[in-house]
DNA sequence: CAGCAAAGATTGATGGGATCAAATATCTAG
DNA sequence: CTAGATATTTGATCCCATCAATCTTTGCTG
């Protein structure tokens, strides 16, 4: 069964076993055909990059910088400098923690939680693919998610 | 409602809007929490890069850096690197195209293909979460996915 | 209390990736 | 043949990822 058009998924299915891989896999690639690109453009119509968006997303409460590592799947180090850069634009600040002075809680600025409303509106919004699909299977769909997620 | 634990949930369905927008918000956390960092994780293991991953799942067949590029969603020149790095390790190589001597066909050579073949068995697992849905839930949501992509 | 190991964050070095402008080679139309 | 379009590359600049090393603060233990 070779794929139609210019394959734009991703080939994903002929490795997928029983239906969760499928399924999975399908997921995916509506994930890099819509998700991911959607997720840069707006990141750049705001000026943020893909990690900055993502810890703003985050940062819906105040974190310590190594909370905000663990949550990214990435070193300590490396949120230093996302976190300086949000700064100097002043979406963020950092705040001294009280019970321990050692840790630094990141705390969005009014303008960055300005910003992080638009991001998490835009980000949202589903895919066509989804949307196209009819009520009664969005609905199949989202309590199926739920279960797995275990909502 | 307050979120769980350390709240590994990109607290997405706040700004969802219907079953559609519900349902992605999930899937979204399922790839962030499940699939990208075993992206990350497999490629580590095989020395590749995000992209050189990505990359290399896209090469089933030899393509013109050009199609690469429009598929990755970046810029031309940015390929250019990725390729000479997966050339240099031996895994990948450019064919002038006889119909047109401007383009450069990508194949993957054998150790490529090996490796190529190993990162997608990889990632094609799929999560515990969807793992441990009802067979029937498995079905189903594959079925509804495929409806959606349009399979 | 003194000393010390551990934890949170930062710094510096290195390498890869994104984006943009400019350059090169090739093709195609007229 | 020539002008313009197309595919790729190069170079510059910034950001991200990773690792080792450092600094401060904490908490423990003798």
């Amino acid at each position: 069964m070779p794929s139609k058009g210019g394959d734009p998924g991703l080939e994903l299915t002929r490795y997928a076993e029983g239906p969760a891989g499928e399924a999975w896999a399908l997921a995916m690639r509506l994930f890099f055909t819509s998700g991911k690109p959607r997720f840069v453009a707006v990141g750049q119509e705001l000026d943020l990059s893909p990690p900055q968006g993502h810890a703003l997303r985050l940062l819906h409460a105040p974190r310590p910088m190594g909370e905000l590592a663990r949550m990214m799947h990435c070193d300590n180090s490396n949120i230093t400098g996302i976190i300086d850069r949000l700064e100097e634009r002043g979406l963020v600040r950092r705040l001294v923690a009280e019970h321990d002075r050692r840790v630094k809680l990141i705390a969005l600025t009014e303008e960055g939680e300005r910003i992080r409303e638009r991001l998490s509106r835009a980000i949202a919004q589903p895919p066509e693919a989804l949307e196209a699909l009819s009520p009664s299977d969005q609905r199949t769909l989202r309590d199926i998610l739920r279960r797995a997620v275990g909502e």
